[in-house]
DNA sequence: TCGGGCTTGGTGACTTAGTCACCGACAAGG
DNA sequence: CCTTGTCGGTGACTAAGTCACCAAGCCCGA
């Protein structure tokens, strides 16, 4: 725990590749991940095999499974995956604990964390409540799209942020496209028109 | 903040009948309430009318809204009605900020409650993206039955319960009923067995 | 460069869930 | 009583999810 993999007490360096698993469900929680650069996706996998993304960790923001299982002493009940390359500390067990009583700015940092992560699930929960799936689909269009309007995903990934099924979303970017809203190409989705699709998401 | 309403220091004795509206969307957050009697029904309500129940609040656990609200100095985002008549204590903010620095006891209740919180929500988010609407209506049965095996809650409100229609609820109780799972009446179910419906719960 | 084999996407047919409009039964209070 | 509001039932329709299957693109080894 000392020499070049220290960066501050009690913690070390977290580096690690694009696809790395970091945990799985029923795995028990090693550390207290702060991530300084990259994103990590944590999903559900139901029983039928239906994926839905939770929400993405990035930088200045908290693992809410992780809080969870170090609070409680619990085991993970959803996957975290590296989206992209990763770094980071990773803050043991114990140290967690000491920062948690010690360090008001640490402290106050989670708990800021935990309270964003909060607010993503209600949206979550409502958007799965009671919204269409043209609205939902429009939504992670635009969340995931790049600086080029491009979204990087197979239909199936985004089936797995709106929690459906391939199938419907084939049908509903097929409708987008024949309305001049996107363009469909392999593994591929291009944005045509944001604001056409602002509008979808919000309900019409 | 003396005299008889003193019941610790710097906080505030609560107690409202049931009905009562605690907040709403919007509200800003007065103080963190420690239940000490009764039942918060917390639920979301969408654009377009529908209801669902994120999460009851009981003595010894938190209400998640008001922790959020709190640690962002934001407001609510969700509504809370007591269900049943309250006991309990109002922290004000300060006074909750000052124990999460200096009470360990107090922090440590306040994380755990939150780990719990969290995993109630995975659970919804679970069930909305996946269970079927059988599987859900007879968890909520069994969820709320009381000891004689039977269901206060008119259609509509166990459509709040598991954020759906009405009609919906009302035709998946009918073959329930059929099924002889449930005897239905006026504001009313009765389950005759608690077995047949775990096995619906757990999706046959 | 050819040809599997895998991944990705498209489609029809069907089931389940949600919506809309409407009506009848019941309960409580004047 | 009758009136008014709540509660529940129903048919007809739309939206979403499922199942089975196929076709096109892509990767990789022979």
């Amino acid at each position: 725990m000392t020499g070049p993999n220290k960066i501050s007490h009690g913690a070390h360096r977290l580096a690690c590749p694009a696809g790395t698993v970091l945990f799985r469900p029923d795995d028990s929680c090693s550390g207290f991940v702060v991530l300084q650069e990259g994103s990590i996706r944590v999903s559900l996998t139901s029983a039928g095999g239906r994926e839905i993304v939770l929400y993405r960790v990035r930088p200045g923001e908290i693992c809410l499974q992780t809080f969870t299982c170090l609070a409680e002493g619990r085991t993970y009940s959803a996957e975290g995956v590296a989206e992209t390359e990763l770094k980071g500390e990773m803050i043991p067990p114990g140290e967690y604990e000491r920062r948690m009583a010690e360090a008001p700015d640490f402290r106050r940092a989670v708990f800021t964390a935990v309270a964003h992560r909060f607010a993503d699930f209600e949206h979550l929960v409502e958007s799965l409540a009671s919204a269409s799936i043209e609205a939902r689909l429009a939504e992670a269009l635009l969340a995931r799209a790049d600086s080029a309007d491009e979204v990087h995903l197979t239909h199936d990934g985004l089936a797995s942020e709106i929690g459906s099924a391939r199938e419907v979303v084939s049908r509903q970017l097929s409708r987008f496209e024949r309305s001049g809203l996107v363009a469909l190409a392999r593994g591929k989705v291009t944005l045509l028109s944001r604001g056409a699709l602002e509008q979808k998401a919000a309900g019409h």
